[in-house]
Parts: C-alpha cells; sequence; structure tokens
DNA sequence: GTGATTATTATGTCTATACATAATATCTCG
DNA sequence: CGAGATATTATGTATAGACATAATAATCAC
C-alpha cells in the first residue's frame, strides 16, 4: 500500500489540490505503478473533507490515466505509463493567421469519380461509392505550406457535389456543412514525390510530414484526407503536464 | 440562443446522457459556435435534474473545448472548432512487444559533455552544464525501429552519470528514476543522413519520422531527446469522438 | 453624462446524504 | 471440499442545499 501524508499546497481549489497532491506522489514515485492509493474514506478522513471533492480529484486522475479505478478493490497506480500529448490540430486558415500571414488558397483538381482500386483495397470506402476527388494547396504569404488531397462521399454528403471549392477550401466547407461523430488520425513522414514536391515547392524527395485523417458520420465515411506539409517548416506541438489538467 | 429540447437516450449515467444530447446539438450545427446554450438552471428545469448533474455535463463538455463556460454571462459553444486527438507515446517496449515482435536495444555512444553550442543555442540547457550524450537504437526481431538521441542533465539527475546505459534504455531508466513534471513535444519530419540511414536500415536520404521531446522537472530541463522512426514503417494513431469522452 | 458603488446572476466549489452497482469475501449446504 | 447463495464494500451516480466568485447590470452621486 501506500503512507497517507498528503501536503495540500492551498493554491486553488480543494479538489485540485488534491489532484496535485496525489499526482506528484505518483510522479516522485512515492506511489509506484500497481500501487493501492488510500480509498476514498480513508482519503476524506485524513484530509477532512467529503467524499465528492475526493471523488472528483480521483475521477479526474482516472480520466487522465495516471491512476485505474475499480469497484471494490480500490484504487491503484496505472502500470502502463504511456506519455500522452494532446495533439491539437488547428484549422489551417487559423494557423497561418495567427503567424500573422496572410492566408490565400488554390483548387488544383476537382473531380467527380466512383470509389475503386486503391480507395476500396484501404477499406476506405465501400467499392462503387461516388465520391468528388479534390486536390488542392494552401498557402502562407504566397508560399505552400499545405498540400491537401481529399475525397468526399458523396453518399454521405449529396451536396458536395455542387460545390466548386473554387474559393472555399473543402476542409472548412465540410467543418460548415457536416457534422461528424469520429475522426482518426495516422500520422507518418513521406518522401516529396515530383507532384508533390511541385505542389509545395520543395525538392523532389524532400521529407514531409504527412496526416492521414478519416472522419465518420453515425459509421458511415464521410471523408479521408491527406494532409501534407513540408518537414522541415511544418511542427507540430502538443503539452503535457501530469500533475494537471488540460493542455 | 438555442431551443431547448434535449433528447436523453436512456443510456447510461444520467450526466453522459446530457453531455451527449448537448454534443449532438453541437456537431449537428443546431446549437453553433457562439451561441448561448442554455443556463443550468433551465436544463435542471428541463431536464428534472439536480444542478450537479447538469454541472457535470457542462464541465465535462468544457473540458474537452466544445463549450466556453463565463461566469454570470453563461456557456457558450466553443468558436474556436479545432480537432484535438490524443496522441499517445507508448514506451517504445511495450510497443513492439504489442506487435509480438522480440525487442532488443543496442547503445551505439555514451558520453559525458558540457552543454555549449548548439544545445544552449536552442536553450536547451543552460551553457556549461554537465550532460550525458546517449546515442542507442531499438529493434523488433532484430530490425532497426527507433534511433534516438539523448542528452540528460547531470544538473537534475546526478546518478546518471553512474549509468552506463549499456543495458538499460535511458527512457525506461530515468522513468524509473526521475519524476517529470511537464513535457513538450514537436513532431516533424526529416531526411535521413548518412549515419541515421546506417543506423535505421534505410536509404541516405528516406523520410523519417521525428519527435522531438524536452521534460522538465521543476522548471529544470531534466533530458532532451530526438526519436526518428523509419517514415514508412511507423505511424502514430489517435482517435477522438467528439460526444464521447476519454480516447 | 460619467464614474464609482451596489445589486444581481450564472458558474465554481463544497458538503452531507442516499442509493446503485460490481466485485470481492464469506457463508451454507451438499 | 466445492458450488452456489449471501453479505460486504469501494466506487459510481444522483440529489438538495449552501456559500464563493467573477462578471455583468443597475443605481447613485456628482
Amino acid at each position: 500500500m501506500t503512507d497517507l501524508a498528503l501536503h495540500l499546497d492551498g493554491n486553488g481549489p480543494l479538489y485540485e489540490q488534491i489532484r496535485r497532491a496525489i499526482a506528484l506522489k505518483i510522479t516522485r514515485r512515492q506511489w509506484r505503478p500497481g500501487d493501492r492509493i488510500p480509498f476514498e474514506s480513508e482519503l476524506c478522513a485524513a484530509l477532512n473533507t467529503s467524499r465528492m471533492t475526493v471523488n472528483k480529484a480521483l475521477q479526474s486522475l482516472a480520466d487522465d490515466g495516471l491512476i485505474v479505478r475499480r469497484r471494490k478493490a480500490g484504487s491503484f497506480v496505472a502500470t502502463q505509463q504511456s506519455v500522452q500529448a494532446p495533439l491539437t490540430i488547428a484549422k489551417i486558415e487559423d494557423e497561418v493567421a495567427g503567424e500573422g500571414k496572410a492566408y490565400s488558397y488554390e483548387l488544383i483538381t476537382r473531380t467527380a469519380m466512383r470509389a475503386e482500386g486503391k480507395l476500396t483495397v484501404a477499406g476506405i470506402f465501400p467499392r462503387g461509392t461516388d465520391v468528388v476527388h479534390i486536390r488542392c494547396r494552401h498557402l502562407a504569404d504566397g508560399t505552400p505550406v499545405l498540400f491537401e488531397d481529399r475525397y468526399i462521399s458523396l453518399k454521405a454528403v449529396p451536396v458536395a457535389g455542387d460545390e466548386p471549392f473554387e474559393a472555399t477550401p473543402p476542409g472548412s466547407w465540410l467543418l460548415e456543412h457536416v457534422p461528424w461523430t469520429e475522426a482518426e488520425h495516422a500520422i507518418c513522414a513521406v518522401s516529396a514525390d515530383p507532384d508533390l514536391a511541385g505542389q509545395l515547392g520543395v525538392t523532389v524527395g524532400a521529407a514531409c510530414l504527412r496526416i492521414e485523417r478519416r472522419t465518420w458520420a453515425d459509421d458511415e465515411t464521410v471523408t479521408f484526407v491527406n494532409l501534407t506539409y513540408p518537414g522541415h517548416h511544418r511542427t507540430l506541438i502538443g503539452r503535457f503536464q501530469p500533475g494537471q489538467r488540460g493542455g
């Protein structure tokens, strides 16, 4: 088990103090992975607080994966101590604007087609689904910062068939017009082929960062997109503090 | 404002139902960014529940960035609708083991040195800080899957000076021996230089995925590490559901 | 009108209590 | 001893009430 001398620092709400105190015990390895931490009732007694307050602190620790809770058994320091970082992918317009640069958008091609070959082999869309294929790029002060290669399901989003996407980036348009319930991301590095190199203004073979995103609405794939950034230029930053909530 | 016809689906705890119902309104764009959503008191009355229950639902929505709450003013649908994905960086040992492959580790070099030049220019360590520089790689079934280039501050972790790191990967060792309070990540793509290409068994110039991580303990930098994966092989996946908690 | 003061109000936090639920421990009967 | 029934217990959820806090709205003095 564990000893029970928790130090509350007096800063901020009580449940945050309790959360911090326990998180500190864990990060300082005084309470080690697998250890049972004191019961809610014990913490209540020791800290002279109500159970709801202790419960709020423990729930938030469980939400962030620092502890695991089991009815009747108690709460335990999580054994798998992976590093979690909240990866925030901002809208590219906001990102460029945030850097004080002028955002612009260029549609390259827009093609109506039917899903077959790679698109179905990868299990993205059912064979025969009508889709719109869009290739476009995003620029900051005239310099390409993002190449976008996107497929939109016309089954899930019929109105996309009437949208030219000449002035409106498909990402923003989709956010405005279609609800989504789930998204999955994969990140990888790719070498620029001649086409991509031309679109992004980098040398052929240059390393680029790619985010693949697949978005669903109610079990139906809405859109599949490859977002490719020049590798040297673009970085994604996350920050994580185990003893603190949020980003 | 917004209408107030929330549909509770009857599945699971009440606060989750309320959370889901509101998240649905937002993702379906019936309540739009900037809209004020009903006050806690209004929701209580409409749903015939207690304020604490409604409060729990709204707090959790605020935690996940779907709404913003302001005292006296009310709660509002968040205007900046960025996509958040929980990026989980597992310990490489666990990752390899999880794929059913045999994990192994190789120390390449271990050098004691003093921080200067690039290390201080980047503001990582104060000039003159004693550090240990470790280069090593991680293999799955004998194939390199990760090259690690790490600096550990001897000021923050004096015992690292006595650790050879010949059998123990520095990442695991640090997790075991040093508490940390904050970490920052950056992700980018790099081209493999001849050295890196040799270590990872890829061709020179191949695109690789790099995670830079800087870790602090109480405002002092503990370690700075570049983790480089073969770009084609390694992907990081996050999943996110706006209407649901957790990852 | 304008600035300072006061009132109002929605959220933020905390308490005490109650019952539900799931997992464990104990008991009972064959 | 062992399988099944029963009791126990820590967490999970929900309630009602109280006061704190911060931001807005209203009021008052000048």
